[in-house]
DNA sequence: TTATAATTGAGAAAGATTATCAATTAGGTG
DNA sequence: CACCTAATTGATAATCTTTCTCAATTATAA
């Protein structure tokens, strides 16, 4: 069984066993690559990453484990605008991310500047807002630098 | 040539010819079923009700008219969680969609009110906003009345 | 009316995701 | 510690979803 020093793998635990589910090498082995990793991964870079740890590691068990993480709410789903989506490691249980739309690099903010918004917007529209999914895209501080 | 009496329909062949592309019956029936449309629509949807108009059009057509359609700015893609995507027509250039997560029913709202926030959070996060996207889940009216 | 390049339909191909099932394993119990 | 049981895994098949290919068709401009 192996073992990840970061205290977030380790509440991890904590939270799967809460939800009755089993604390496995694979699923602290791919949360461990998604909180590693700055940069948006796609299902097989998540996969390859996870090989270099738990070489046996299935790509059906990568997406299984995606969902584990994402009902965890440690992790969430990037979607991009040609149809491909991934998931990104979450800080907070409400997240949202940014994509550096020039190196990949996602940026995880926990604020969510909408909130006070969705009162007036449920009263505009008559629609009782249950949940929103918000994603900005951008140029990081790296390569408006650089490449510009 | 089908013809289309709405005026949504109209301006499309304006737009279609300013970018120097044809303006067929495929792509103003994807445009009509789609304008006509409160619900969200899988793309099988939007095939079938292409089909009763134009009783020919092939499925890559109904793909490829969307990629059309998104770079008119007439319509924009619509995620789900469980990754599943469709298209929704968009009256306005920027527009955010509330889903209805008991009927399907969407409702395309042109006001941002994001807009304001991208200055200060990209001040915070050192990320140069470039695009956004928010998509908005809830019950509309109707079901929140009924059903529960 | 004709010429030309864009578009289409059909089906093949490629990609992404889920389902199946026997083998393995985590976690609890005695 | 050894055993039991249900959950989990890996491999691969199956099932979508989306894109590609190419010959036939068609919208537009001359």
């Amino acid at each position: 069984m192996a073992h990840f020093p970061c205290a977030k793998e380790i509440n991890a635990k904590e939270l799967l066993r809460d939800k009755g589910l089993k604390s496995t090498p694979q699923r602290l082995a791919v949360l461990h690559v998604l909180h590693e990793s700055t940069k948006y991964l796609s299902i097989n870079d998540i996969l390859d990453k996870t090989k270099e740890i738990l070489p046996n590691t299935g790509l059906a068990t990568v997406y299984r484990t995606q969902d584990v993480l994402v009902k965890l709410g440690l992790v969430s789903r990037v979607h991009f605008e040609d149809g491909c989506h991934t998931y990104a490691y979450s800080a907070d249980t409400h997240g949202h991310h940014i994509v550096c739309t020039s190196c990949n690099k996602i940026l995880d903010f926990a604020e969510c500047p909408f909130e006070e918004y969705l009162e007036s917007l449920s009263v505009k529209t008559g629609f009782k807002i249950q949940n929103h999914f918000l994603q900005l895209f951008g140029e990081c501080n790296d390569c408006t630098g650089s490449a510009n």
